[in-house]
DNA sequence: GTCTATAATACGATAGAC
DNA sequence: GTCTATCGTATTATAGAC
């Protein structure tokens, strides 16, 4: 078990480093440093060095954070309140770190998108699960396949460019207005789509 | 002359390469050696150092595309054309560059808004300036103070996540999913407000 | 799986000449 | 304004012992 512990907090510490000072910020010195883990066991988890712990930690936080928005939706009382469930947890979260962190893998994607290219794979997978995610409830509530894999892109795009520019500003102003505006759409697209 | 000649390429080659590869990730050697500039005027134009050069260059980029905004809102035949040229002008340049190249602001908040109070400071500054260009468009619209400010905001919000998912998608399938549903809440906006 | 030591290089920043 | 040289330090990565 002492593996997984020790694994865990490579990637529990990386992502909290990532999310803050992005990723080409941040030292794999100050990853071990920080989750108090031995030097030698960062080339024994992560064989690949950094690029291999990036997109580890991008699956990491990327399936995590998957799990909550499919959480939220099964509990949510109707699509509306599941979507706005995403902004207000997002909400949640800058308030808890003082706007510190944003997304992992919107920082890791925004050092390394065009430098590497694995890691830029791993960073879309993610995305990608979100967006499956968002689609297929929405196709549940008989939205057509083409509608909702679009606005499923287009809920993705506003939470993440809302949780830069909230963090920019320090306010939840931003993620406010977008959870707001998302709405209008998302109530036009259910009023759109007939359940045929 | 040779005064702002030297600086402006600087500022040129800084805002391509903080796009591509992140503030982190761009090195004060790489940007002397590719804007073939002498080392010994980095600390001239910038005495302030890497944070000096990446608020500047945000203040750059930022003031670069206000000017751009501003004069689509001037040319647009109506404010939904307007907005909808902004996300046009974005998927032009990620095409040109082949997905290389995001938002300079967006790349430096991203990395350095938790870490260094100015640089943050600088972006947050931008991104104000573009809202209060997309606020006045819509007020001279009639539109309500409270509304046009908070709709400017989300697009701005919109627009810097559909750039990064493009990006790191490497599709423009992102942007043009955003520029559909911007438009869907501007035709809202715009109805709901009475010109009174 | 972990430890220590270290390689090789890149980093931001500075000094002093001109 | 620019040039050259260089200072510490931090970077990622590796080697070999245990």
């Amino acid at each position: 078990m002492a593996k997984r512990d020790t694994k865990n907090l490579f990637l529990e510490t990386s992502n909290r480093l990532f999310r803050s000072q992005g990723f080409s910020g941040t030292g794999l010195k100050q990853i071990v440093s920080e989750a108090g883990v031995p030097w030698g066991s960062l080339y024994h988890f992560f064989p690949g060095g950094k690029d291999d712990l990036g997109m580890q930690t991008v699956a990491f936080a990327g399936n995590a954070d998957n799990e909550l928005f499919k959480a939220g939706f099964a509990q949510a009382k109707d699509l509306p309140a599941a979507v706005a469930g995403m902004f207000k947890y997002e909400i949640q979260h800058l308030n808890r770190t003082d706007f510190q962190e944003g997304c992992a893998v919107a920082s890791v994607a925004s050092d390394v998108a065009a430098v590497s290219e694995p890691v830029r794979e791993a960073c879309s997978r993610s995305f990608a699960d979100w967006e499956e995610t968002i689609s297929d409830a929405f196709l549940e509530q008989k939205v057509n396949k083409r509608d909702a894999k679009e606005l499923a892109s287009f809920i993705i795009s506003a939470l993440e460019g809302a949780t830069l520019l909230s963090r920019t500003k320090r306010s939840i102003a931003p993620m406010k207005n977008a959870m707001k505006h998302v709405d209008i759409v998302v109530q036009q697209v259910l009023k759109d789509s007939p359940n045929d």
